[in-house]
DNA sequence: AGTTAGTTGAGACATTGTATCATTTAGGGT
DNA sequence: ACCCTAAATGATACAATGTCTCAACTAACT
């Protein structure tokens, strides 16, 4: 499974905590705030701690499974496999993914440049949504 | 001057206190977490309250002038017209402003399949900078 | 199974963000 | 230039979010 492959290779221990936590955005399919990801995480581990989620979602993002996503009303996380083309409406945040990705063969170019070794992206657009649009025509 | 179209435009006032953060964040020219406009901007004013820098950086976001970043110790907040298009290391937070971008021609078809009125973007890419990169190495 | 260092959960604590409200101020009308 | 009014501010109290410490627990290796 990715998450235990991601934790072993950095040299973390795959723990219930984590899988929990993990399995809370995977299931989700939408970014969660930490408040979230704690309430869901406890249905399948009630005595799950508050510190510990925010240790887990610090790790994971050090890890490169999760990516953090600020947005009204504060960060929140989803997993770096999942909605990372997005549009978003600045004022009322409304989100709308998208499917096809213009930045997908730069990765080499970057590592070369750069030596950054690039394993994924975040691309989003700002702007109104249709109905923010109207509403600020007058 | 800029600030002053995308808040009249909206039917917002010009007051002293937006004028000032929006000056904290062009002068730093690196995004800038709440805290740190506080202080920036009491150098300009120096009776500023906290409350009003955190309802001023909400407005200015849903006015499209600023754009807010997750990062390592939290929320940061930027001009939107400066640095949509970097490198972050996931491990250590570095980053390197990227010059060229593919994303460019995509508002047009967007606005016309979404009903999106599309004003900027953000492009990142997640991975590691050389340094985090060497020590993942063992 | 035994050993041990990484990890956890509880709770105190610190920081960050929000609500309330009296006072001030921007901006349009006169 | 002066009023007027609604918008905005700043102080303060409050709520939410995030961090730290430490004893107890457990994953992983032998
Ligand atoms: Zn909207
Ligand atoms: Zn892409
Ligand atoms: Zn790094
Ligand atoms: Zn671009």
């Amino acid at each position: 499974m990715q998450l235990e492959r991601q934790l072993r290779k950095a040299g973390f221990r795959v723990t219930r905590a984590r899988r929990v936590v993990a399995a809370a955005l995977a299931t989700a399919g939408r970014p969660l705030s930490p408040a979230e990801v704690l309430a869901a995480a406890r249905r399948g581990h009630p005595g799950l701690g508050r510190a510990t989620v925010y240790r887990t979602l610090n790790l994971l993002v050090r890890v490169g499974l999760v990516v953090p996503r600020p947005g009204p009303g504060g960060v929140r996380y989803s997993l770096a496999s999942e909605g990372m083309h997005r549009l978003v409406c600045r004022n009322c945040g409304a989100e709308r993914l998208l499917a096809d990705c213009p930045a997908g063969g730069l990765a080499e170019e970057l590592a070369r440049r750069y030596g950054f070794q690039v394993e994924g992206h975040l691309l989003e657009f700002y702007g109104l949504c249709p109905d923010c649009r109207r509403r600020a025509k007058p």
